[in-house]
RNA sequence: GCGCCCGUAGCUCAGUUGGAUAGAGCGUCGGCCUCCGGAGCCGAAGGCCACAGGUUCGAAUCCUGUCGGGCGCACCA
């Protein structure tokens, strides 16, 4: 809500007490449609026919009449049941043109936990949504006023990287440069599934891949996972994503963590060994009174030969997460391109206040909603209702690619790296088409190419399915990223102009034409959808708002009257210049803040 | 079978704590660069908002049911 529509809020609820209205309904002060009078309106006069038994146009009459216009406000009229107020337009231009800014923090840390891929093999598009949404939401949370901490769970004591590892052994596989390590690992395990299609090799090779997985579990592998770690992240900071901090799976076990949670959880009555039926020997919970219409409530958490399951430990990871558990020593682990440390959980760190968040977001897919609900009940098992309504699932849908599912095994599926250079040598050659004198065009092409990706995976809501097409994903028309940063280099454009032609004459507020209106209007929802986005905890609801941004700027630079430009800046009259000046000013930083916030760069030329 | 999610223009999607005539992009058709960047803009055609009931002054939005589609229901991760 901007100030704007905060203060007409405020001077309705004066007018409704003033009516004898003690409690008034919430109050929706929304832009009025293109052709009704007035800029703002709002429909409170419906809400309280009921309670004041009187028709809305009548209680609508008698509120114009009581309003006390606060200051912009020149006059106010009824239409219908509806209130509209009329702004003057210097005030609607002041208010436009506050930059923006970063909401003040607030309080209580949320933990955004994203990417989180098996350190196995290289990244595939399916990834790509994970990454977007959890970079975008975590930078549009601490915009919003939030302490945000990232990161990013390393499940090196799982199957998937120890059937890698086998199979580098097993084949006895020496790597020598030449493809990127993730991809070149990520080709031995493919190998190994092939072979292990055939049910006799899998038994046989089953007892090695046990043993790998036992070492993994011991640490005794790290320096292997670091190395295909390492791989991956150079894709994750090509993509724009950073981290604070990993917490690696087998530290959660060696620090005795995994030990703790199970003990919390024995102690509660949603936990027992069942000494007979089908769990006998195994520890399992009770997740009836907190998981409904589930035919088998009972979860097991140790198997009865006594190994962890991995929803166990992802309880134990979640509990440490939401301060319930401690132990996790960590280190510096490198330094990310922008400069931002990255830390690690490490058997030879040191404690550091990472964690010990009252909410949580857990950004995986919607197929592991049924395990992010018994994350839930397990804190609900151990008394801390509050702590589960503070975690959230931001669970998004299925990545599709040409409209099939994605599958490794049968190669239908693409990596990141490759999207990328893709995308990137797409923007190139329209670089070349387009603005071939570009200087830093090959830097340009970057941030074109991987906003354009980054953009198409996160301008949907995540419940719905998107699907990859290379031509949508990569599109530079329309409703993607470059249409964003071509906007911004437009205004970026004009502005050097300017500079260049020593123009710096004040804004005259009181010159505002209605296009300027227009313009002025569209910043100022700026606010509104950044705050939305963070409540909703989507960051689909920032970008729906910059193509709309982009669009009101399109719209205003090419308005016409009589085949002629409407709204020149640079040769405007004086006054009118600067105020046009500092609007363009104003579009393109909050075009650039609200990419930003997206993970997506705004190129000054493309 | 049980549970969750989805169904809006030919296609891909916004719009849902109930508000004024349901909006974009792509595609189709027609316009706009002696003017600050045409990766842009303006206009046209295209909708029983899956269907049927209900609540309400008001429903794409809330409730019930039906029909389509996706996903989940392991001592896997």
């Amino acid at each position: 809500m901007t100030g704007v529509k905060a203060s007409l809020q405020r001077a309705v609820a004066r007018a409704l007490r003033g009516m004898g209205v003690d409690e008034p309904p919430e109050i929706d002060v929304q832009e009025t449609p293109a052709d009704k009078p007035g800029d703002y309106g709002t429909p409170v006069a419906f809400q309280l026919a009921r309670v004041l038994r009187k028709a809305p146009p009548r209680i609508a009459a008698e509120l114009a009449e009581r309003i006390e216009p606060p200051e912009g406000v020149r006059k106010i009229e009824t239409a219908g049941g509806y209130v509209n107020f009329f702004l003057d337009p210097a005030y609607l231009m002041q208010a436009a043109l506050e930059p923006p800014e970063p909401a003040p923090k607030q309080g209580g840390k949320v933990l955004v936990e994203h990417t989180s891929v098996n350190p196995n093999k290289e990244l595939h598009v399916g990834h790509l949504r994970n990454v977007a949404l959890g970079d975008a939401i975590a930078r549009i949370l601490d915009y919003a006023g939030r302490k945000v901490e990232v990161l990013n769970y390393i499940d090196d004591t799982g199957r998937q990287s120890a059937e890698s590892l086998f199979a580098l052994e097993h084949y006895g596989l020496r790597y020598g440069g030449g493809k990127k390590y993730d991809h070149w690992v990520g080709e031995a395990y493919v190998r190994l599934h092939r072979e292990m299609e055939d049910e006799a090799a899998k038994a046989r090779l089953e007892p090695a891949i046990r043993a790998v997985l036992h070492r993994l579990e011991a640490g005794e592998l790290r320096g292997e996972i670091e190395k295909l770690l390492a791989a991956q992240l150079e894709t994750m900071w090509s993509l724009n994503a950073e981290y604070d901090v990993l917490v690696w799976e087998s530290d959660l076990v060696r620090e005795g963590l995994l030990q703790q949670a199970l003990e919390l959880l024995e102690a509660t009555p949603y936990v027992s060994r069942p000494s007979g039926g089908k769990y006998a020997g195994a520890l399992v919970m009770d997740t009836s009174a907190f998981i409904e219409g589930m035919e088998d409530p009972y979860l097991v958490l140790l198997r009865s030969d006594g190994t962890a399951t991995y929803t166990a430990k992802d309880i134990a990871f979640q509990f440490w997460k939401m301060g319930l558990l401690s132990g996790l020593r960590f280190r510096p682990f490198t330094r990310q391109p922008s400069g931002r440390e990255l830390y690690t959980s490490h058997p030879e760190g040191e404690p550091m206040p990472f964690g010990n968040a009252q909410e949580t977001i857990n950004v995986i897919d919607v197929r592991q909603s049924y395990p992010q609900q018994v994350l839930k009940a397990a804190l609900e098992a151990v008394g801390r209702h509050d702590l589960a309504e503070g975690a959230y699932h931001l669970a998004y849908e299925t990545v599709l690619l040409e409209g099939r599912p994605l599958s490794g095994r049968k190669g239908h599926t693409v990596s990141v790296d490759e999207v990328l250079e893709e995308a990137v040598r797409r923007a190139r050659a329209v670089i070349a088409e387009k603005n071939p004198e570009l200087a830093e065009a090959d830097a340009v092409a970057r941030t074109v190419g991987i906003g354009a990706v980054r953009f198409a995976m996160v301008k949907t809501e995540p419940k719905k399915q998107i699907d990859f097409r290379w031509d949508q994903a990569l599109s530079f028309e329309g409703d993607a990223a470059p249409y964003l940063q071509y906007a911004h280099a437009r205004a970026a454009s004009i502005l050097r102009k300017a500079a260049a032609e020593g123009l710096g004459d004040e804004p005259d507020l009181a010159r505002a034409t209605p296009y300027e209106v227009e313009l002025a209007k569209a910043l100022l929802r700026f606010p509104e959808a950044v705050q939305k986005s963070a409540e909703l905890k989507t960051p689909h609801v920032l970008a729906q708002y910059l193509l709309d941004l982009a669009a009101a700027w399109n719209a205003y630079y090419n308005a016409k009257e009589d085949g002629r430009p409407a709204t020149p800046v640079l040769t405007a009259p004086e006054g009118l210049r600067g105020l046009r000046l500092a609007l363009v000013r104003q579009l393109k930083q909050t075009m650039a803040t609200g990419l930003a916030l997206l993970g997506i760069g705004a190129p000054e030329a493309m």
